[in-house]
DNA sequence: CGGGATATTGAGGGATGTCAAGGTAGGTGG
DNA sequence: CCACCTACCTTGACATCCCTCAATATCCCG
């Protein structure tokens, strides 16, 4: 619960300079397809360049945002990888999701006007920060556009059903394969290799995402890679039978 | 698992006739407060009357939509309580929630245009069912009503991220206190006692909610009564210490 | 080189799941 | 109206998964 790390100003000189040196376009962003424009027509996307959303960059370990925060943008994640999170009353920190780039932070934050998680990167990363007001303003005259944003925001709601579904009805083996399964498919969604990758988190905060303890996490991780799913060192993970992984999913030992 | 149970017809004969019998208008509904157009002005409300929101009467047990059904109404509830949940693999279900009077349903459809969990009727009741195409037309001229709609997919976002907690860091009776002193704050809004009421659901479908088994679920309203903080009897329920119930949730006996 | 954060592994215990038996209430049909 | 059936709830005994506590190893960084 370091208080210390504070969270970063839209005005700081920096971010306005990188702004002025390399103006923001989703029109040729290498993450357009996973990303905000994602299934808009060039029309829409030319009006969402006309913003000219303000970068940043967010050292690891620092917050983007906190709970509690006012909310005035949704954020893009440009590069590195994120957490969100909420406090409990006993000082614990509970995590939400993991965001990679090209996936969208803060949407929690529009129904009180107050963001309702935090987030931290977990490596040295960058972010487009997107004014909600004016993404609003201006898709009230783009009936495309504001499709587009609801259907991001409920895609939001299914993704923490199936969060919910794991938590609330599956064992430590099944938690950690769909966990790692989902982020293979993510990591391959964005180029990178399904099978062989670097865990930016810690096990305590994969065992805070999946609710269970990091001694557990750890310990099944070593059974997965003692049944030849996966081998493991450290932080490194390549997974040797996805096959296998899957099944552990789909027929729970029960 | 029960395939025999149909999903309503919007076409349904005597939907359409206790539509034209009585006008549905959200402008002198008893739930206005509550519902869809909660704090929206007057202007915004009218537009919705001229909606014209179809209502449907549900059967106990009956589903109001399905996992997979293709997305074309977001349902308000009128009267009545449902419960909203997704299937396992393995045909076990998990309830993803319960929804009183003036609560809405369906907006996880919203995604991928088919609906991503199912909804069933725990008693008879009455819903309204809000054409999601009109009601995304309409709110392109009034900024007002498409921020309605956000705010309230967002809320949806919030409520699982707190249900996320509560699977993934909460034990037995801190989670069965969590979900009482909810239900209680819900009714309370919604006119009735919060410390005495009728549940509508089953030991089995609080657990599967809650993320543990009925005869868990059992147990801790046993040991709850034994404690005094509770008197139960069957699904009859009264919050006999509803101070000492709520510690139970922010003192953690850990 | 030392210190702190992180990961692994073991031992033991406790909370919760599993299996089983019995009770109660409500609905249905004879 | 009663008998029966089914669904639901409660409670007990036991098993087991996972948490807690603890020791040690490893890595990173100053």
């Amino acid at each position: 619960m370091s208080i210390a790390s504070p969270t970063l100003s839209a005005s700081a000189p920096e971010a306005a300079a990188r702004t002025a040196a390399a103006p923001t376009q989703c029109s040729n962003c290498h993450l357009r397809e996973l990303c905000l424009p994602c299934g808009m027509d060039g029309n829409a996307v030319e009006r969402l360049d006309s913003l000219k959303f303000s970068r940043r960059r967010v050292k690891a370990g620092t917050s983007l945002y906190r709970e509690g925060d006012r909310f005035q943008f949704i954020y893009a994640v440009r590069s590195g990888t994120f957490k969100t999170s909420l406090e409990l009353a006993d000082g614990r920190e509970q995590v939400g999701g993991f965001h990679l780039g090209g996936e969208l932070m803060g949407l929690d934050g529009v129904a009180q006007g107050r963001h309702a998680s935090s987030a931290c990167a977990l490596e040295d990363a960058e972010i487009c920060a997107i004014p909600y007001a004016l993404l609003a303003e201006m898709s009230a005259g783009a009936p495309g556009m504001q499709h587009m944003l609801s259907r991001l925001m409920s895609r939001e709601i299914v993704r923490e059903h199936s969060l919910m579904l794991l938590l609330g009805s599956m064992n430590a083996e099944e938690r950690l394969a769909a966990f790692l399964l989902n982020l293979s498919q993510r990591l391959k969604a964005r180029g990178y290799s399904p099978s062989e990758f670097h865990l930016r988190m810690s096990r305590a905060e994969i065992g805070s995402y999946l609710g269970m303890t990091l001694e557990t996490v750890s310990r099944t991780f070593s059974s997965f890679q003692q049944q030849g799913l996966l081998e493991v060192d450290k932080r490194h993970i390549r997974i040797a039978d996805m096959q296998r992984l899957a099944d552990a999913l789909a027929m729970p030992v029960h």
